[in-house]
DNA sequence: TATTTTCTTGATAAGTCGGTCGTGATAAGG
DNA sequence: CCTTATCACGACCGACTTATCAAGAAAATA
């Protein structure tokens, strides 16, 4: 499947909501109430993102997260290598390891390119972009605003879903 | 990981790999041997290759595997959907389910973009395609022709080792 | 200092993926 | 018909990801 980790979506999720929720201390809780994500997996997710510095986590009465940054110096491509580790997207499509110009797979060509398009993009996308297009298209994340909670509570069971779909198709069923 | 999975990776190798050995029926054996993919990991996703019709098998003595079509119409995406289902390149980036133009993920717009255009390259990577590119790198496949075995069994441990890597820097190590 | 609040972190578990093994089915040739 | 070569496929395993729970540590406040 070419796509992030469900961590990653999570943590771009929960630093999104941190930027609407702009500066002040945000608990655990209202994240995970904000944007789905069931909270003790969530707790781990801040978790790590506090270690790889992204936020800041404050223990205690009155305590949560805040950014660690400036919304517009976190790019997507950050949250990514946070939780995906530096090689977030692979220099290789098919994951061989001495895949280089001399000795190339057969993707090799293609994958340059392509993955050098995709990681600008990623590190051109900052929590504030994205803030801009949810406010254009007046997505839910708006809800992490305490006058505006009527979309809180979206839960995200897509890649279940899809997993789901996939296996079916893979192993049971058509086998004509 | 932005990537395909690497039994994806395997898919597209031991379809090039039936190119290259041009028309006549190739065991199994025969394939893990050129490729470095594990023999009996191979054998199931070839299995599931036959399934989908990108190959056709033949059991018995002089019996083997063999392009069910024209190499140019078996495009990487194709192996893609076979392998990882419909959604090989899914809709939203993040993984939410109901991520659309009116109800969007912060990612939706740049997703939406890039999508297209990875699905339009895979799209258009044929076996031919792909074949070209190994004559022209003169890369390791070759090996697939009796002539030309110096590059054989050539192992691929990048995930492998990527994930190793990954999961030491998560959860092991700097926790400061 | 005691209490409350909140993050931290270890134990645990289910599901999927990558990988192995062995038995059964089937095709060709003697 | 028997043997041999080969794919088909189910059982199983370990590692990783996603997820849950609970006990522990730290910070603020009374």
């Amino acid at each position: 499947m070419l796509c992030l980790s469900q961590t990653c979506g999570y943590a771009i999720l929960a630093l999104s909501c941190l930027h609407e929720c702009g500066g002040r201390w945000v608990l655990a809780r209202e994240i995970a109430r904000c944007t789905g994500i069931p909270q003790p997996y969530l707790s781990k997710v801040l978790h790590s993102l506090t270690r790889r510095g992204l936020i800041v986590a404050k223990r205690g009465y009155q305590g949560g997260f805040a950014l660690a940054r400036a919304p517009h110096q976190i790019s997507l491509l950050d949250v990514a290598e946070a939780i995906d580790g530096a090689q977030a997207v692979p220099r290789c499509l098919l994951g061989l390891a001495d895949c280089s110009p001399e000795r190339a797979c057969p993707t090799h060509r293609f994958w340059q390119r392509e993955r050098e398009h995709i990681m600008a993009e990623l590190r051109r996308l900052t929590l504030v972009e994205v803030a801009q297009f949810e406010r254009q298209d007046g997505t839910w994340l708006g809800s992490c605003h305490p006058r505006n909670s009527r979309h809180a509570n979206r839960r995200r069971s897509a890649r279940t879903a899809t997993v789901n779909g996939r296996s079916r198709h893979r192993d049971g069923g058509n086998r004509s």
